[in-house]
DNA sequence: TGACAACGATACCGATCGGTGTCATTTCGT
DNA sequence: ACGAAATGACACCGATCGGTATCGTTGTCA
């Protein structure tokens, strides 16, 4: 028995409501949110387009609110990357293996955050402001961790290493020559150095 | 006299052409390419829908055209910056500043060859593959850099060099509050010591 | 078992998409 | 001054866009 759609968890239209962003999703960061229709995902979900605009209002709200979920399942990882670590050292050594094998992937199409604020030019958009929030946090998690690991300026130090992510995300499968779990923690190692 | 559509250099076609580039250009940048219309270009540039499909014969043929064309200047800007450096440290502390500055600029919305990357799913679009060698050039030039600055494994400091530039490009403003450029040259000054 | 809520299916809306055909006008080289 | 070439204006194409209205069906819970 392959679990497809029935028998998860909550009610009917709760299900439906997940299945439907869940195919969404899928389908937003395989294509890029602008070159997917509603209709495409109508045929991809066997959700009837009305059943998705009951749930959300337009598309901008769809997108939205799989932004939210990438920034969910991506702190959902994090944390598991990070939890069996014992030094911030570690916790960070951790992390660059985490991206670097996440970023070789084949099919990996950059950090659907990034994407989707290359997509639209209104930084007003609620897309772009959970963007912006998701990137916040992650400049928040870097600090504390840069503080752990007794950094004096911690803050930048922590946007450095943030930009050094970011653009492996954007790497577009440059780095696939490269051991890029070992890149980048020696380039996070060499950031956390004080200088000489 | 503002120096208009007329008397630039070039016959009457290559002069067509070459505005209706540059406007589609601008709206490319400013909009995402998949957010412009041809017809938006049309009304933006006074020139003919007839025209421009003349001299561009798809509208995937304009968006190549024009990330060709902000690598051309990408490059030659990076020569002007790069020229009156003496040695091979100031060349990419000049780079840093140059970057730094571009970055926070207040219409500054990413580098046009990952906007684009980011909008098409085919790596093997036309466009991608400008943007694909856009950022081999640039690896190119760093690993050169790397090599005049002394630096052993140079092929893999560029890399990590051009990871975060590519994250400051897609910084999205997250770079305003700080000095921008000091904190790239900070943080390359890392890169290229060796390892403790 | 009955009633209400949410479902799926379908047809439809005006607008816009990338792209083409036609044809009169304008530029330019000789 | 003339002919070739490229221009601009405009009408038009089928397809698709995001979004809505209608209505019959299905699941759910009292």
């Amino acid at each position: 028995m392959t679990a497809t759609a029935a028998d998860q968890p909550g009610t009917r239209s709760q299900r439906a409501r997940a299945h439907a962003l869940g195919v969404a999703s899928r389908l937003f960061y395989e294509n890029g949110v602008r070159a997917v229709g509603m209709e495409q995902i109508v045929d991809a979900s066997g959700i009837a387009k009305t059943t998705i605009y009951r749930h959300f209002p337009t598309k901008d709200a769809l997108i939205e609110a799989f932004l939210e979920k990438e920034d969910r399942e991506f702190w959902s990882q994090w944390d598991a990357v990070v939890a069996p670590a014992a030094s911030p050292i570690a916790r960070i050594d951790a992390l660059c293996d985490w991206i670097g094998d996440r970023v070789r992937r084949d099919n990996y199409r950059g950090c659907p955050q990034l994407n989707v604020a290359a997509e639209f030019a209104d930084a007003g958009h609620p897309a772009r402001r959970v963007a912006r929030r998701h990137k916040d946090e992650m400049h928040r998690r870097l600090s504390d961790l840069c503080r752990q690991a007794g950094v004096d300026d911690a803050t930048i130090v922590a946007m450095q290493i943030a930009l050094l992510f970011d653009g492996a995300f954007a790497s577009d499968g440059r780095l696939k020559p490269f051991d890029a779990g070992a890149l980048l923690r020696s380039a996070v190692h060499r950031l956390l150095q004080p200088p000489a």
